[in-house]
DNA sequence: TCCATTTCTTAACATACATCAATTTTTTAT
DNA sequence: ATAAAAAATTGATGTATGTTAAGAAATGGA
């Protein structure tokens, strides 16, 4: 990962690393470029990585029995995208991650993952904030979920993903606003 | 906190300390007695603590504008309590935590605890590993709240929270489920 | 470029849940 | 124990969103 290494500086953006420091990161993160269209992790799959995101655009969702989908999460350039409730327990994945668009990821394995924190604690605090924000957002989900309408809903969506839309189908949205595509084409023409 | 050292080995089941670690957990948590239908925190509040619950039952809600509550989490024995968001953040608190029951909790302020995780790394695993599970406890609520009705939701609560519902009036359940509180009523006769 | 496929929109109708209003049941305070 | 207050239930009706079906628009592969 040597020519790479300036995405330490964009992954870890205001913390500074000595040499050693770096080949440590360098070592534990890997590379994937992943094409529209290919799915990172499939239901059933041991999830043994989280993936920081370069550029591109993933979605996470599960599938039910009758073959609906649901989107738990849109995943952008600098965030981070996993199915994380499988990664955090160590159970299977219940969720499908694909990429949107030809994206470009960093994974780090969860093994990787807890040797780096201890080797370099400031990146445990600064995985931390990010787990924490991520935490406050999925807060304000639920509480939109209970407390307004499909139409707020997607107002709330685009002021959330502003530069995401362009990239998403219909069903994309309407999967994660938990309406069918019709309504969602019923709420844009009134908005 | 002397007399009430074993309420260490509640709040870590499982971890194992030394006397000088015991001294130091005993310095940092403070007790608090709250009476139902007390405020542990209001709106606009700095959220400066997180509280173990040791007994009692509590409710985290949101109050819209025209004075609708929406509750976000039920804490019972065992659980922890705050509006993490604005903990996490530093910003004033959105929601409102009230006792539902006569409860006793430790709170542990967040400089005490950024103190306590630096002194007993252990203690900081410990307590990421409830932040992880309540993401995926906040993941399934989300994927509850898109794919699901106010029946199914019904029912997934009472198997989420079998204890706890006694506690609870029927519109504290309606604004966990984001429903008014006939509907609830309508749905229980169905069951 | 052009055709095939996918995605989006529109309409008619169905359903889950909300709202409003009245009544019954439960809880609380004295 | 009783009255007052709070909570829960029920019924009638309204509305947001779902379902089904068809056609229009956009996209992608040869």
């Amino acid at each position: 990962m040597k020519s790479d290494n300036h995405i330490i500086k964009t992954i870890f953006k205001g913390l500074v690393f000595n040499d050693k420091e770096i080949k440590l990161i360098e070592s534990v993160f890997h590379k994937v470029i992943i094409k529209k269209g290919e799915i990172l992790i499939h239901p059933g799959d041991n999830v043994d990585s989280q993936y920081y995101i370069l550029d591109g655009c993933l979605r996470a969702f599960h599938t039910d029995k009758q073959g609906k989908e649901y989107t738990i999460q849109f995943g952008i350039k600098d965030w981070w995208m996993s199915d994380f409730t499988a990664f955090f327990s160590g159970e299977k994945a219940i969720l499908t991650v694909e990429a949107i668009e030809d994206s470009i990821i960093y994974g780090i394995n969860r093994k990787d993952k807890e040797y780096l924190y201890h080797q370099i604690p400031k990146i445990d605090r600064f995985i931390r904030k990010k787990l924490e924000r991520a935490f406050a957002a999925f807060q304000k989900r639920i509480l939109g979920g209970i407390s307004k309408s499909a139409k707020e809903r997607y107002i709330d969506f685009l002021a959330t993903y502003p530069d995401i839309e362009k990239h998403l189908k219909n069903y994309h949205i309407a999967s994660f606003l938990g309406i069918t595509t019709e309504s969602l084409s019923r709420i844009r023409k009134e908005i």
